[in-house]
RNA sequence: GGAGGGGUGCCUGAGUGGUUAAAAGGGACGGGCUGUAAACCCGUUGGCUAUGCCUACGUUGGUUCAAAUCCAACCCCCUCCA
């Protein structure tokens, strides 16, 4: 929970009241620090992945916040780290990358950082740090020596992240179990080479946290703080950041601009004021008049929401798009022009396609079999109309005069054909 | 190394020779009610232009008219012992 203070500092301040906050290891020093220094601080990012998805944003955020409020924020991606494994909340070993795959994630995801941070030489500008640089060449015994003897395998046995693995019965490789003497290093690393005192992250980094935090006393003598955010889910107790496709992705490659407006659109209603606080920087007295609207007026804030958590994400004008095409397609039934867009060749509509290839090559089946199901069960519609017969087949004459033809499955799922 | 238990569909988990494309729940999707909410109710949930065919119960073989179910070998996981 966060704490019932007034803090001094702009950034506790506000990272407070915007509802990032779950757990700090010293406010009152970080806060008197943050308020007559310009910190440095820092969040890790695994390199398991080439993007990042919406479980990530909040961290984001408070990195954004961080360098907002004339401090520097460190983004360390874990090269080094992504091939250990975090074993925090999760069951399952990672299958590991090679350096190959690792550096193209890398290099993806610094892509989304710089729309939200502002990278440079100037003293509150970001930096982006691979942690391999220092992990890849650690001698192992030197390393046991000076930083293995910090670390209590008893106290290591009760920390979440393993005790609740072991607890669970799932296995846990002694190359995991070292995660966290990494990430413990990481901090200490940072904080010799780039004065780094802040560690921020997920309320589950909290035990990792630590661990950097009492091995830079003991082996550097500096004092350094941990932040933690809350883990971050929907008002129905759900993880928020699933969509029908999967996860929520910071990319437009993985996840266009439009869809990622319409995961926002769709959040749930008691959910609204809360997101806006954490993903978008609508001022808070803006927030709170939005929060007093009911019923079908809510909608108005959602939009706005979206639109704005989008225009962070993907810029503005993707997400004027997003929200003009949405509305098109929902206030007025229409077509917008950031449906997804599937071309096919005009000689094929001559001779006619069934309308459930047509279904599962736009994406809005998986399967022929699971786009028939749709038709059957009376979800497919064809320019707006709903389409009854299962083997029905769709012709150049369903073509409207743009050459486009518009197909849903359910209200919300749209995509377009186009004849070429 | 010894003894025992187990690997089933997206997930959890039942099934121990045919009626099993495989119970039940979750999730997901579709429909209804609505506001592109939530809650609730109903339906669907391996693939294939399909009253049928194909693939599937760790892997590979075998027994049988018939195998997720029986047998053998192998792989992996768990528990106890050394």
């Amino acid at each position: 929970m966060a704490y019932m203070v007034e803090y001094t500092s702009t950034f506790l301040q506000r990272a407070n009241s915007r509802g990032y906050i779950s757990d700090c290891t010293n406010p009152g020093r970080l806060d008197a620090l943050a308020a007559d220094t310009s910190i440095t601080g820092y969040i890790g990012f695994d390199a398991t992945a080439d993007s990042l998805h919406v479980g990530s944003l909040v961290p984001i955020m408070l990195l954004r916040l961080l360098q907002q409020t004339g401090h520097k924020p460190i983004v360390l991606v874990g090269g080094g780290t992504t091939k250990v494994g975090d074993p925090s909340g999760k069951d399952e070993s990672r299958k590991l990358l090679t350096d190959k795959d690792i550096q193209s994630n890398i290099d993806n995801i610094k892509g989304i950082f710089e729309r939200f941070l502002s990278f440079g030489d100037n003293p509150t500008d970001a930096i982006l740090v691979n942690n391999a640089n220092w992990l890849d060449n650690l001698q192992y015994i030197p390393f046991l020596r000076d930083v293995g003897r910090h670390f209590s395998v008893n106290r290591m046995l009760g920390l979440d992240s393993v005790k609740l693995r072991l607890e669970r019965k799932q296995p846990l490789s002694f190359l995991e179990f070292n995660y966290m003497i990494m990430q413990a290093y990481d901090f200490v690393e940072l904080a010799r080479n780039h004065n780094c005192q802040l560690q921020m992250g997920g309320s589950d980094q909290w035990g990792n946290i630590v661990g950097g935090i009492e091995l830079g006393r003991r082996i550097e003598g500096k004092e350094l703080f941990g932040l933690t955010t809350h883990l971050i889910t929907t008002a129905s107790g759900s993880k928020m950041g699933k969509t029908a496709e999967g996860a929520v992705w910071l990319n437009k490659e993985r996840l266009p601009p439009y869809e990622y407006w319409q995961f926002w659109r769709n959040t749930e209603d008691t959910d609204v004021g809360r997101f806006m606080r954490l993903f978008t920087e609508i001022p808070d007295s803006e927030i709170a008049k939005y929060e007093k609207l009911e019923g079908a007026d809510i909608n108005e804030a959602k939009s706005l929401l979206a639109t704005e958590a989008t225009a962070l994400c993907h810029g503005r004008a993707a997400a004027i798009a997003a929200s003009e095409s949405a509305r098109r397609t929902f206030a007025e039934g229409g077509i917008g022009d950031d449906l997804p867009c599937i071309s096919l060749k005009r000689e094929e509509l001559i001779e006619g396609l069934p309308a459930f290839v047509l279904f599962t090559r736009a994406g809005l089946a998986k399967s022929n079999s699971e786009a028939r199901r749709l038709i059957k069960s009376g979800g497919a519609k064809l320019n707006d109309e709903k389409i009854n017969e299962e083997l029905a087949q769709i012709t150049a004459t369903d073509v409207d005069q743009d050459g486009v033809i518009k197909l849903s499955a359910g209200k919300k799922r749209h995509a377009l054909l186009l004849a070429k």
